[in-house]
DNA sequence: GTATTTCGCATACGTGTTGTATGTCAACTA
DNA sequence: TAGTTGACATACAACACGTATGCGAAATAC
């Protein structure tokens, strides 16, 4: 076990990592004090700037996990579905519910753009924008949908799903709300199918 | 001439919010410091918090004051659409457009939502979501499109350009990225006519 | 026309937060 | 077991924000 102090050092930063998205999730970044965060996982600011470097990236490594997290649950319901179509389907509805849960919109649709810019920008090995692209290339070659620039409707997709949860999270009844968005994608992307003219 | 105070304090919250925008375009809301802001406009922080309360009360200022240009150049390019389903289209793709300037970007889709929240809770007269609505509802009335929630979809087509825009923006050719997302908005908002299926 | 009040804006100050520089002690290496 | 590394804490300095206070020019009153 020559790892003792290795795994000191991820459990470290697993403590600050987990105390920064309580506190990035419910104050927001630029609310969060760095003091306060650190203190709440038993640590200091010296911790965090050893394993970081700052504030920022420890909004890095936060937006890393979510991530990857999101990658796993889309994955999960993706390979559930029976044909490609129900996969692409479903897996926007998912995204749509995940992105409004408070976590997930305040830290990687609100204050992470705003703080590191344009999320393809990021520097993580699997995305949701790519998954997207992935499932329309993938329709594509199959025949369903209509022959269009897979990256750039992969983006007005994301960009559909992320406006409707913004507005959900938000809504009075965010329940009917999801509905209504759900319903509302399906038309929107019926406009994608050969079937149609 | 009993304006001449009145003229006085127009002219200073001018020069200020101009100097704003400038500053929040180019380094960012969080990055600006008030004390280089207001000297740029020749003032001190003591004028900023006498009119706007504070940095995010000046913040507030400066999107009231682009949401208003937004607007203005919206309308004018949907007057002069023949159909109200064109009027849709352009005003849509003249949305695109403006959203993938630096200044609307930065300041009204990165900053503003992470700094004051939700859009569609800020408190302006008119927005461009409800703009957006307003064509929906027409072009149901006219039969043009299927029936759908008018606010939801409005929310899935605000952030489908959204996220568009946030691509083009960042692309290495912004210029054949646009031309590619507005292929791809006619694809998807063809899903909203009636005439399929 | 002068006295008085208002208020637009500047100045001065205190506080909190960030980043860096330095110190310390436990864990690895030989 | 002695030496070295490095994980983390402590101490310090630099801003940037918000507030409290002060000044001087317009507006108002008489």
């Amino acid at each position: 076990m020559a790892q003792k102090r290795e795994d000191m050092i991820v459990e470290t930063q697993g403590k600050l990592i987990k105390a920064a998205r309580e506190s990035f999730s419910q104050q927001g970044f630029a609310e969060s004090c760095m003091d306060d965060l650190t203190a709440e996982a038993g640590l200091t600011r010296g911790a965090l700037y050893h394993h970081f470097g700052g504030k920022k990236g420890l909004l890095k490594a936060v937006i890393s996990e979510i991530d990857s997290e999101m990658i796993t649950r889309l994955s999960a319901i993706k390979a559930e579905a029976q044909t490609t179509w129900d996969a692409f389907i479903n897996g926007s509805i998912a995204y749509l519910n995940m992105a409004s849960e408070p976590e997930i919109q305040r830290i990687m649709l609100l204050d992470g753009p705003a703080v590191l810019g344009d999320p393809s920008r990021w520097p993580r090995k699997n995305c949701c924008i790519r998954n997207t692209q992935l499932s329309i290339e993938k329709l594509m070659e199959e025949g369903v949908v209509r022959k269009v620039d897979s990256l750039a409707m992969a983006r007005l997709i994301n960009g559909a799903l992320l406006g409707a949860s913004l507005w959900i999270a938000n809504a009075e009844d965010p329940h009917a709300a999801s509905r209504k968005a759900v319903d509302g994608f399906l038309v929107l992307v019926s406009g994608l199918l050969k079937s149609n003219s």
